[in-house]
DNA sequence: CCGCGATGTATCGGGCCGATACATCGAACG
DNA sequence: CGTTCGATGTATCGGCCCGATACATCGCGG
């Protein structure tokens, strides 16, 4: 329903227009930690899509005084790529509705990725129904490390335990993050450093910081 | 090149035939820690597949003695696959053949779940190629941490953080097993059993137990 | 007797990926 | 001074896999 791409495009696109090069990159440096590499071909079709339904417009690069350079290299067209007002919308739209979807490993990594643009309350709702289905997983594989471990070899009998360590881990790290929601503070920061970003949209203040264990 | 679902079909086959359904119960038992769940929407194709490519046959499933209750109800039709001949052998070289596609998340946890029918010369192989790959990815989020920290929100930044260390972790329980590896031995074994497992192919003979340091 | 969950087979639309192609630009190297 | 090489940049194609959906049988409990 709320494809990944989609959703963390118009959120980037709220910063700054951009063209399609520049966007992958900032996508591939927000993702780092859940997504490899977006691919072109998932890109510019995503783009068009956006496009065709009015979340944004596509405008060919124009020269900055319309009087510099106008014919030495003809340089090749950058189509920049600008949110529009019914975007904005859309996005908010999609931040309000947290679906199933919303809690699988990419969904939440995306929607964790833009919290500085969610209001608290939805926030909290997306970590504890995070949590709730990484809870789910973990039951699942330790039903299957219980009843069923004489059926299975030594090695995949390993892959269930070290997904189920993971579990158990990021269990543990929303906890913590959903008291530090609780408490109104943003989340761990490791140096005393006050969010920069002018604010252009009704994103939160994200409060002073704090620390948990590990510095 | 070699997708998921046909190299885990293929492996599955070898220990039983089956019939749709309960594939897709062994296939989520033995990948839960990667897959949520196998979906009919990509099994069936793929069986398809495989049976087009002579990898495995499809028979309607017969009654018992073929005089026990001929036309009762007129059971609906379970339709149970079988690996050929063929299809062995296909598997054993989508075992040999590491490619980059077999180091990211899923290619590498379904290699690892058929461990069992691997020779430990590819199981050493998979596991550094593998350490390999999550290193890089491990590089590319400390650069992030490192490098582009004020351009990103706390929220970003906690979870490049958790990606970090979920990266760190997994590069541990890598070297954990590669040097178990080296020394011959199986993985960790939390209690003595022998893995049953009539040897009806050419898998390695999985040998004693172990202890690491997590008992 | 009726619904409900488990068993069971199957299709359809769509998101996203990997490979590929093609073009420009600045810098490094011979 | 020419050439190669990596970064920048746009775009398409085939294919895997998922989520939703539909339909049918069986045993059990209410």
């Amino acid at each position: 329903m709320a494809p990944v791409l989609e959703f963390a495009i118009l959120g980037l696109l709220q910063e700054a227009p951009m063209h399609g090069y520049e966007l992958r990159k900032e996508l591939t440096a927000k993702l780092g930690a859940i997504r490899a590499a977006i691919s072109y071909g998932s890109l510019y079709p995503t783009l068009r899509r956006l496009q065709a339904a009015g979340w944004i417009t596509e405008a060919a690069e124009t020269p900055a005084t319309a009087e510099e350079v106008p014919a030495l290299t003809s340089r090749r067209g950058r189509v920049v790529y600008t949110i529009t007002a019914e975007g904005k919308e859309r996005f908010a739209q999609l931040i309000a509705q947290a679906g199933p979807e919303t809690y699988d490993d990419t969904g939440f990594g995306v929607h964790f990725a833009f919290f500085a643009r969610t209001d608290q309350a939805t926030r909290l709702r997306i970590l504890e129904g995070r949590r709730r289905k990484i809870e789910e997983r973990r039951e699942g594989l330790r039903d299957v490390l219980g009843r069923a471990a004489e059926r299975l070899d030594a090695y995949t009998l390993e892959l269930q335990r070290h997904g189920l360590d993971a579990c158990e881990r990021e269990v543990r790290w929303l906890e913590e993050l959903i008291a530090n929601e609780r408490s109104g503070r943003a989340p761990t920061a490791p140096d005393s450093r006050t969010v920069g970003g002018r604010g252009d949209n009704d994103s939160p203040p994200t409060p002073g910081t704090s620390r948990t264990e590990r510095p």
